[in-house]
DNA sequence: TATGTTATTGCGAATATTCGCAATAACAAG
DNA sequence: CTTGTTATTGCGAATATTCGCAATAACATA
């Protein structure tokens, strides 16, 4: 099963409604190369189709956020993007220079989320996890 | 020194000129108990004076972040919020459900920063890292 | 398949944030 | 203290994001 029909049925589980616009928002974020931003999203969903709106996006995007499907980004630019989670829960370290996105594994973070919880009582989400930094190729 | 003019006087000395409004604005956060939005410093500033706008704000919130003695956070809830660094550094747990900011020790992170340095060659900013979940009080 | 419930949409308005540019003022140097 | 340079401000406009509400449509049930 590819990852929007992951992602679309286990929404449907969760007791959300399935619209065509939600199922082309999650098609697009699913199969574009780099974050976009919700304008992007929105530009790209008028091509298929006039029934449509940006603030439709908008909630969209925040669904798929809070539902742990996408990862959502201040790059301090004046605009927020949103990307999906590909291939299972994992960081994302995001250069501060050239906005790349490098995706890290989940295990780097060692025993974080227990600490977390230990020292401090704290439910982290660490699947939501961004790390801000300057990459490889900037660091020169 | 207080904790004010330490920001102040570095920020002079990596080449910012200090202008009240920037003064004010650090005062305003530094001196504040929880997470402010821009709105909110911005008003609690015109009590103090007229000569001021909301893009100094924005701009002045800016280059705190940039420069590491602020922090912000999009809480998702429809505007950014700031606030200082104020014993140094430090990472923030942010409950999702209200809104507190909890302090942690960056020594619970241990050495990912050096794994990331290592496995991705990325130099992350640790000093800027906010941690989504649940404090303990919402965890009811 | 038809129907009822109610989550979701589209729209327009409200709010939040950034941008461009001319006027101002911080501060280094004389 | 005065002057020159130029970073910073204030303003208004542009853009980004959210909100309220009536109309629509998804989907569970019969």
């Amino acid at each position: 099963m590819s990852h929007c029909h992951t992602i679309i049925s286990t929404l449907r589980e969760r007791g959300y409604r399935i619209t065509p616009q939600r199922e082309m928002v999650i098609d697009i974020i699913a199969h574009a190369d780099r974050h976009l931003s919700a304008e992007e999203i929105f530009s790209a969903l008028t091509t298929r189709t006039q029934a449509t709106n940006i603030a439709t996006v908008y909630r969209t995007l925040d669904m798929l956020w809070e539902e742990g499907f996408a990862c959502r980004n201040d790059l301090s630019e004046g605009k927020i993007v949103y990307a999906t989670h590909k291939h299972g829960p994992h960081i994302h370290l995001v250069c501060r220079f050239c906005n790349q996105i490098i995706d890290a594994d989940l295990e780097i973070l060692g025993t974080l989320g227990e600490e977390l919880q230990e020292q401090h009582k704290f439910a982290a989400d660490l699947q939501h996890l961004s790390i801000f930094g300057i990459c490889a190729q900037c660091q020169t």
